[in-house]
RNA sequence: UGUCCGAUAGUAUAAGGGUAGUACAACUGAUUUUGGUUCAGUUUGUCUUGGUUCGAAUCCAGGUCGGACAACCA
């Protein structure tokens, strides 16, 4: 019964409205995406904690597109942000965009030049930033800053009406050029833009500003807790003078850290230019760090949202490991995947007493970590096998529980066999290993009384099937590449990707699912890439499975 | 030389004036037909200096360090 989890700072504010009564206790939150990029694992965090909130607290959320940006903007990035935010296992309240209220906006742009609060300014980009000032040194008035009401609306109803270019006119919040806070120095509200918007066409020339979109689109929706990053704390002043000042539903805005990971870069910027410059295959590549990126690479929802749990919201900046993420995916999986056999980098092993031209069936259960093992497959064998070209050594160090010359090994699901020989080439390279098998340790009936420290896979050669699979390992080689010396790009890992042409696979998996993870025993867990077909597999490594071993 | 935000093990995150806890990581050991899983255990921490107090990670003051802010981006 308290046996409860601690609340972060943002559970706690809602319990305390929740207590106060505020809003009838009522709590709807919104999750903001511009559709200008494909979301990554940091809007996952976004996305868990509104959606989250929401639900715990028997509220709803909204998934609002921030849309007042045509020129980025694209229904293509729509579509893969619904789709990603449905496959994390959240459903919207209501789905709705910016640009549906452009009408109300322009009519409190129009209130507040009525009020003597925003003015039509006809400097240049370089001469408004001139008047901001700086940091440490008041702003100027712009010229036209103290033009009538009439003149404002005027000028402004022509902004609207495309009588001006690109450029030529903004409208601003009349507020305090000397505030400490940039923000609050006159900013603009409209600029022209003479461009197509992906829902409301030609009908606008004239697109609100962040800052006088997304509070008011807050209100207009009569949102509880408006989230976002850190990075918006200094608009927070200027969210509350608009509310204010239009006297519209008062939505306060809560800042967090957003989530950062090792060994990858988060800004969709970077992330676009990785995609552009080809250095991936695309938003999705498995190596990326988007949702659609993960869900390829064999990343479960269930596990994404484990992790965006497991991480915490708090106000610190922060830089999360990646084998967090990574433990959250093996735990699921673990307890979901099917186990199945294959050699990535085969070596022959020929049972040298176990007759030629003799097939047995060996049985494998699907998953050990399930009462009953969750049913199971057949398992061909005979006199040769692939083996993982790394379970031999020639001379092997102590404790290494596999094959070398004299030593023994269970072959999983089968018999122990015994190394007695190996055959070399020219070039120095084991060709095949020669062993001996005892016919008595068969699996499950063993009367033979050996134990070995080892058990390793194998397939059959005469029932080998073959696949591609890719390996992949993190993205860049150093911990933060966008705070390194220079371009981020120098820091990719040269080895983020390896593809192995013919794996050795056993027959049963030629029936895998697509979205379903696999355990290649002893290698980690794979999925099917969207690349696969039936004449040619194509697996995926999501992650390998923790590796106690270490060599000495 | 401005304003704002922050600072607890390697990384995150709790403790809201009264035992510094949890997870991941690392390391030991046990179990194991996956060097996986599971189980048991170990190591590692309150930025600093003062103050208030019987008692401070917590409250106050100064400092230090890190971050954000001067797009017609969001």
């Amino acid at each position: 019964m308290s046996e409860e989890r601690s609340l972060n700072f943002i559970e706690e504010i809602v319990e305390e409205d929740l207590r106060t009564g505020k809003h009838n206790r009522r709590v709807l939150t919104r999750f903001p995406p511009e559709p200008n990029g494909y979301l990554h694992i940091g809007h996952a965090k976004s996305i868990c904690l509104n959606f989250g909130l929401a639900q715990k607290y028997g509220g709803a959320t909204n998934l609002r597109f921030d849309d007042t940006n045509p020129v980025t903007e694209d229904t293509e990035y729509v579509e893969s942000i619904k789709e990603d935010v449905r496959w994390l296992g959240f459903n919207w309240a209501n789905e709705l965009y910016a640009s549906d209220y452009f009408d109300i906006i322009y009519s409190f742009a129009l209130t507040l030049i009525r009020k003597g609060l925003a003015y039509v300014d006809d400097s240049t980009p370089e001469e408004i930033a001139a008047q901001k000032g700086t940091p440490t040194e008041p702003g100027t008035p712009s010229p036209y800053r103290d033009r009538s009401i009439e003149e404002n609306v005027q000028l402004f109803e022509e902004m609207k009406d495309g009588k001006y270019p690109d450029g030529a006119k903004v409208l601003r919040a009349k507020i305090d050029l000397a505030s400490p806070n940039m923000h609050m120095r006159d900013p603009i509200m409209y600029r022209i833009k003479h461009a197509h918007h992906h829902r409301t066409g030609d009908k606008w020339c004239i697109y609100p500003m962040y800052d006088f979109a997304h509070g008011q689109s807050d209100s207009i929706e009569e949102i509880t807790h408006s989230l976002c990053t850190l990075e918006f704390i200094p608009h927070r002043p200027l969210y509350e003078w608009f509310i204010e000042q239009l006297e519209i539903f008062p939505s306060r805005q809560y800042e967090f850290a957003r989530l950062n990971l090792n060994y990858t870069v988060m800004s969709k910027r970077k992330l676009l230019q990785l995609v552009n410059e080809g250095h991936v295959e695309g938003w999705d590549d498995p190596r990326m760090p988007t949702i659609s990126g993960l869900r390829r690479r064999g990343y479960t929802p269930a596990a994404i949202r484990d992790f965006c749990e497991r991480i915490g919201v708090a106000k610190r900046e922060n830089i999360i490991d990646v084998s967090l993420l990574e433990f959250c995916i093996r735990e699921d999986l673990n307890k979901t995947a099917w186990r199945r056999m294959a050699v990535l980098d085969p070596v022959k092993l020929v049972i040298t007493n176990y007759p030629e031209g003799q097939t047995e069936t060996l049985h494998g259960e699907n998953n050990p970590e399930v009462e009953g093992g969750e049913g199971g497959r057949d398992i061909p064998f005979s006199r040769e096998l692939y083996i993982e070209r790394e379970d031999f050594m020639e001379v092997p160090p102590k404790k290494f529980f596999r094959l070398g010359p004299g030593l023994m090994v269970r072959l999983k699901h089968a018999y122990i066999v015994k190394c007695e020989d190996f055959v070399k080439d020219e070039a120095g390279n084991v060709t095949e290993i020669q062993c001996t098998y005892i016919p008595e340790s068969k699996s499950g009936q063993d009367t033979s009384g050996i134990n070995v420290k080892g058990t390793i896979h194998w397939i059959s050669v005469p029932h080998a099937k073959t696949a591609e699979v890719r390996l992949y390992d993190r993205l860049f080689r150093v911990e933060d590449p966008a705070n390194e010396d220079g371009d981020f790009k120098e820091y990719l890992n040269p080895d983020s990707l390896q593809i192995i042409q013919n794996a050795y696979i056993e027959d049963d998996l030629t029936t895998a699912v697509p979205g379903k993870g696999y355990q290649f025993i002893r290698k980690g867990y794979f999925t099917l890439d969207k690349h696969s077909t039936p004449e040619k597999l194509v697996f995926n490594r999501t992650v390998t499975l923790k590796d106690g071993w270490v060599k000495k």
